[in-house]
DNA sequence: ACAAAATTTGGTAGCGATAACATTAAATGA
DNA sequence: TCATTTAATGTTATCGCTACCAAATTTTGT
């Protein structure tokens, strides 16, 4: 075993020849230092493999070096694909997270929130949907001056940093990619309401339909909740039409998985008679038969983006902040599994 | 908002008129200290809403203040769950996790396990299924004299402290649950036999057979790897059968799920011709329809009991620990949704 | 070419807790 | 009763790093 100590920043300071403030400033980004020092340190930092000590980070600098993330609904593979994302790249920046629930008890969760803050002293926050749209939660971390990151959120763009792709755009696609399979009676199920994905899903299947001169009937489109159960009921409805479509969109993989349910129980055949679509690809996307053509979202990114922006401590100022930055939209891709298939033949 | 700084030791100390060794001391557990003293203590740190600076401590003590999480694979709702239990009840005591992924390549995690040691310089870590079975690991564990507590092993059961759930009881109940309803036809799909707990609900299952005298044939039993995949290819030949089992007993949800998939295709119905049952209770068990009957396995108590146990040092030089306590046998719950009913009558 | 301003570097104090040792008070024993 | 052990408490130094300010160096303007 190898039992020599770790390295502290003076050892590095002396390797490199320099004093261990040097050493810090590089290390913490600062930066007024000449490139030849920078350089120096970069290779004794490498040489000693040298990692600097959080807890003492933490106490000196009076950061605590934690980031608050904010959920809903734990269940969600979103949430826990998320996390799971955002502790790996964690490490790298020597954070760590916090997660914690808000429910639907606001004041209740408000006081929690408040204690993450003062307690914990946490860095900054992340907010995922639908959280990232409460508007007393943001009232209240906009007056505590706390930093924050949103991910997809809806409302008030302007007010924080936030990471989303674009939803509009990959549901235009999805739709835009059936129809090319000839199908022309597309249903859709829309997302929950409280967050604003589901409007610009619901938008972007509308355009792509429009765009090919497509009409459907008003009981092609339901409303869901990003739920199984509500894909459950709007799917029932819309596959006991006597004029059926032959694809449906869903807003997300566990309505579409919904979907298949349904379908199986009423002897439609996927995808020979139905083609169907969600989004996320996350676990249930492929534990599901058959396999779900979905949407993958960007989530490893969104989430190191997100620990990023924060730990970057760019927007700790957001009166100065620059609303165009705020703005980063990632990119989508289409993954076609079993699914989907050509439109049947009459 | 309340601007009063963070209370320190020195002001707990101060108010109840003590040094702030005697504060370090009470806070630490440890004994000597007196009873008046400690009460005093007790009462400033309530009224001054005390909480000791992680960093600080960390940095004196040297200890980290941080568990491993070590698991196989990410996909599984089982990691997900336990990692957001964990996280939530890491927070009351301090600590924090650090999250990482073993994959087959068994001599690069051990680098990496190797990195988590040396550069976090972890207090202790969790080892879940089938992480905790691997030898090498083990032995390279145990050289290094790291605390750990394992989550349902199999194997070497008296080298570390491990949590699990009455496994073969569980399977035994549920199996009896069966029959109580009159099933006699009853199949199984045991899970992947790289965890022990597989061979557990196979016995247990067995046995209830046995003990009620039902002989089933061969074919009622199949291989899975606890994987939708698997569940698919098992439920596929058990249901292809001319005499085919009114009930499976499925060693987790996910091949559960399969299983209900298959029927589905084959137009059988569920619960009304087959009854099915898995293991785990989560995400899976409600997003299928109908919703599965399973064992609610104690994540939520496995997951605070092993942060316990590692926070709490007891089992820091093992050689001194005493191997009966290392077991901790949780209570499991049987919970019956949908998919179970009264055996068909013919 | 030289003073003034801007940039880069270094020295020192201190973040908030605990380890290790020193001290005091209480308990024990002859 | 007084020396001796034992238990309870206090004092000091230190953990590894960064904030803050001072010193040294470079750049700039005239």
């Amino acid at each position: 075993m190898n039992v020599s100590k770790r390295a502290r920043i003076k050892d590095v300071a002396e390797r490199a020849g320099v004093s261990s403030m040097t050493v810090s400033r590089v290390l913490s980004q600062d930066t007024k230092v000449s490139n030849s020092k920078k350089e120096l340190v970069m290779e004794a930092v490498k040489a000693l493999n040298y990692r600097p000590n959080v807890a003492a980070r933490r106490l000196a600098s009076n950061k605590s070096f934690f980031i608050g993330l904010l959920y809903f609904d734990s269940d969600t593979s979103y949430v826990s694909k998320f996390l799971l994302r955002g502790l790996k790249s964690c490490r790298t920046t020597g954070h760590h997270l916090i997660v914690d629930e808000i429910d639907d008890d606001i004041e209740k969760s408000l006081a929690s929130v408040t204690d993450l803050i003062e307690v914990t002293q946490v860095d900054g926050l992340i907010l995922l949907p639908p959280v990232c749209d409460n508007v007393k939660l943001l009232a209240t971390l906009k007056e505590a001056n706390i930093t924050f990151v949103r991910i997809s959120p809806d409302t008030q763009l302007n007010i924080s940093p936030y990471i989303c792709m674009d939803d509009y755009q990959a549901s235009f696609e999805m739709t835009e990619l059936l129809i090319s399979k000839g199908h022309t009676k597309i249903g859709h199920i829309i997302g929950n309401t409280n967050q604003g994905v589901s409007r610009l899903r619901y938008q972007g299947y509308l355009d792509a339909l429009r765009s090919n001169k497509i009409n459907v009937p008003p009981e092609y489109i339901e409303q869901g909740y990003f739920t199984y159960e509500s894909g459950l009921v709007a799917a029932k409805k819309m596959l006991a039409l006597d004029d059926k479509p032959t694809a449906i969109v869903a807003a997300n993989d566990e309505m579409a998985a919904a979907v298949l349910a349904v379908a199986n129980l009423n002897r439609i055949a996927v995808p020979a008679e139905l083609s169907i679509t969600g989004v996320d690809d996350g676990n249930v996307a492929v534990t599901v038969s058959p396999n779900l053509t979905t949407v993958r979202q960007p989530i490893q990114q969104m989430a190191e983006l997100a620990i990023d922006i924060i730990a970057s401590g760019k927007f700790s100022d957001l009166s100065k902040a620059n609303n165009r930055e705020f703005r980063n939209v990632l990119d989508f891709k289409i993954i076609e599994r079993e699914s989907t298939a050509e439109a049947p033949t009459k």
